[in-house]
Order: C-alpha cells, then sequence, then structure tokens
DNA sequence: TTGCAATACGGAACAATGCTCCGTATTGTC
DNA sequence: GACAATACGGAGCATTGTTCCGTATTGCAA
C-alpha cells in the first residue's frame, strides 16, 4: 500500500520540526491554561504558558476556536462513539439516551467556560459549536431515532435543538454554586418521555 | 406620614436639573442600543447616543449591571407580578406555571444577548443575576409550590435552579437559527409532572 | 560541510473597549 | 450677581484580540 504517510492526498508538506513542537506546546499550555482560566483565557497566557510568541499561536491556529477543538477532539470523539456503544448495552434506548446525555454533561461541565462558548453566538466560536453539532448531533439523533422506534418518546423532537438546549442547560455550571446542570437535563429528558397516557 | 418626599430617611438631596436630564437620555439611548447591538453594546455607543461623555455614564450607573436592570426594570417587576395573577386565573397550579415561565421566556428572548448576561459568571453581570433573582425566585417558588400541594409535581425541585435553567435555555434563543427556547423550556416543565406511576 | 531557499518565529504595533480622573462648565441659592 | 456644590466631558491608561514584517531555523543539495 505505498509509503503510509505520503498518500494519494494533494499535498501535506510535512511539517518542519519546529512547527511540530510549538503544536504541541501550544496544545499542552492550552490545555493547561484553560483548566484555570476557561477557554476564554487570553491568548498571551496561552502563548507565554507555551514559550512562544504571539505570532505562532495565530499561526497553528487561527481562530480560538480552532484550538479549541484541538485541545478537545479526544474526548468529542470518544463521546460520539460512546452513543451506539450505549444504545446496544442498555436495556431500552431513551435509558441509553439518558446516560449518553450524562457524558456529555459531564464533559461540559468540567470545561471551565467551554458550555458558555458553546452557545456564544459570537462569530468567534462558530466554527466550534459547528464542530461540536456536526460531530454529536447524528449519535443524538440515532439515540432518539431508536427511542421513539421504541414508542418511549413522541416523535418531533429535533436533535439539533436538543442539543443546544442540553449545552445551554450547562452554561454556567462550573465549580461552586448549588446549580446542577445534571438534575435540570434529566427533566428535560424525561419531558421527552412518552406520558403513560392513562386510561 | 409627614410630608411625602422628605421622608425620615437619611438623604436624598434631590437631583440637578441636568444629571436628571442625562439620566433619562441615557436610559432611553440604552433601551435603543440594546435592542441593535445587546446588551453588550460598547459603553461608549451608549454615551454618544445620549449625546454624554463617558464619565457621565459611569457616574450615573456605575456598573453595567446597574444600567440594564434600570432599563428593563418595569418588565421585570411585571413579570414578577403576573405569578400570583396566573395563579388565580388558571386552571391548575402547574398551568399557571407554565404560563408564567413562558412570559419570562418571551421577555428573555426579545433581548439580545440578555439571557447570556445573566448566566453570565462574569462579576460584571452579578448585580445583575442577583436582582433578577431576587425578584423572581420568590415568585417561581410560590407557583412550584402551589403545584406541589396540588400533587400535580414532585416536590424538591429548587426555584432557583429551575430558574437558572430557564434563563440558561433560552441563551442564543434571539432571532433566525432553529432554536426554539419556549419548546426546551415545555419539555423541562413537562418533566417536572408527577409522573402518572404505572402500575 | 556549507550555502541557500523555504518555512516558521517573535514580538512590536494597531485597534477596540472598559474604566478612571481631573480641569471645566452648569446649577441652585443667598 | 457671586459662590459653592454638583455634574460634565473626554483624554488617558489598561487589557486583550489580531496583524505584520524583520530575523532566525530548518532541511536539502551541492
Amino acid at each position: 500500500m505505498a509509503d503510509s504517510d505520503s498518500g494519494s492526498w494533494p499535498r501535506a508538506p510535512r511539517k518542519r520540526a519546529d512547527a511540530q513542537r510549538n503544536e504541541q506546546a501550544l496544545l499542552d499550555a492550552a490545555a493547561k491554561v484553560f483548566v484555570v482560566s476557561g477557554v476564554d483565557a487570553p491568548v498571551r497566557d496561552i502563548a507565554a504558558t507555551a514559550g512562544v510568541g504571539m505570532g505562532t499561536i495565530y499561526r497553528h491556529f487561527p481562530t480560538r476556536a480552532e484550538l479549541v477543538i484541538a485541545v478537545y477532539r479526544h474526548q468529542v470523539d470518544a463521546t460520539a462513539e460512546a452513543g451506539p456503544a450505549l444504545l446496544a448495552s442498555e436495556e431500552t434506548p431513551h435509558a441509553a439516551l439518558a446516560k449518553w446525555v450524562d457524558m456529555f454533561v459531564d464533559f461540559l461541565t468540567t470545561k471551565h467556560g467551554l458550555a458558555g462558548a458553546l452557545q456564544s453566538d459570537s462569530a468567534r466560536f462558530q466554527t466550534l459549536h459547528a464542530y461540536f453539532l456536526d460531530r454529536l448531533v447524528p449519535v443524538c439523533a440515532q439515540l432518539l431515532d431508536a427511542a421513539v422506534a421504541a414508542g418511549e418518546i413522541r416523535p418531533g423532537m429535533d436533535p439539533l435543538s436538543l442539543m443546544h438546549g442540553i449545552g445551554n442547560l450547562c452554561v454556567g455550571a462550573d465549580g461552586d454554586s448549588g446549580y446542577d446542570a445534571r438534575r435540570l437535563v434529566h427533566l428535560l429528558i424525561a419531558g421527552l418521555l412518552q406520558p403513560v397516557t392513562p386510561r
């Protein structure tokens, strides 16, 4: 199968060694800074932590969204992949949906301000929003469809809106205040259940 | 009760005429600018629209929150007062709660970015958050209690968290995108309903 | 090894915005 | 009409995002 990395694609002119080093340093630094100052941390802080100049950070990650995505990509992918797995392992589709949603909530609420950034309509985060949605909405749709097919929930819930809503409920859920995003998200998911139409 | 305006209180050294004029101008200008640019509009824009200097705006409204509160005070008060009224006029407490919540959602979603500002953990909006909550949480609590007493919903829902959650669901609900905050809030409220425990 | 072109780097500089401060102007009163 | 209290305006500083360009590194070839 030919050589593995000069694949048949247009061009990926292997990066210079220092560039690779810096990109990794930036990723590490960003992860560290995000924990402390949230995803809105000043660009300068990240650059300084990584020991690089302002120019370098913008060269590698032109928009903040790209940096955030790069930092959290693994976790987003893991969340996406967990969907089908849960569908297979849980008792009912609704249970799978509930667990999957919990994963997502845990992810968001452990990242300072990520939820807020996600919902921000600022153009600066448009890409971020889009990435999360592209990756997760189909999974959500799959879970939703399964639950509908099983007769557990009413049809008609738009997966995109649901994801949007869940993300919103997680805004400001880091840390101390008595606000419990999980609790409210559970309520939301419960609201989806087909009312057990009595008599 | 003595004379009505030199009450027995410490001191309210009647404002100078120009100060009153400017405060009103600022309020009008802010209302106008908020519609176009959201509650995050640059202070300079508001000052310019009102035809006053930077100093003046800060003198009258030291924090942005105070300005926002002043602009929307009437509407917040109206929402608060609607609670008991709905409780009296609607069929059931849960119905009253649902209608009241709708009012609140409509209020938030018609104000560019208000919901976002409300949830922002930025110290700059702490006061804003507190004001809305002080005013509305008791009303929400009253509606919730009534619904619990009527056996419609499970007890234990913290009114503050519920308000927080509703506010959150409204983030980014202005304008175009297919996102329908009302729909999701309805789901949330529906989730509150006592499940018709089958069997 | 050395020379060179391509690539990447750093950080100064510019712009937008929040907020403060103080010399000047307005107002109300005697 | 003069004076003290009050309020005004906007220049100026700080923070943060973003761009630009002279300089330093790197990889390759001779």
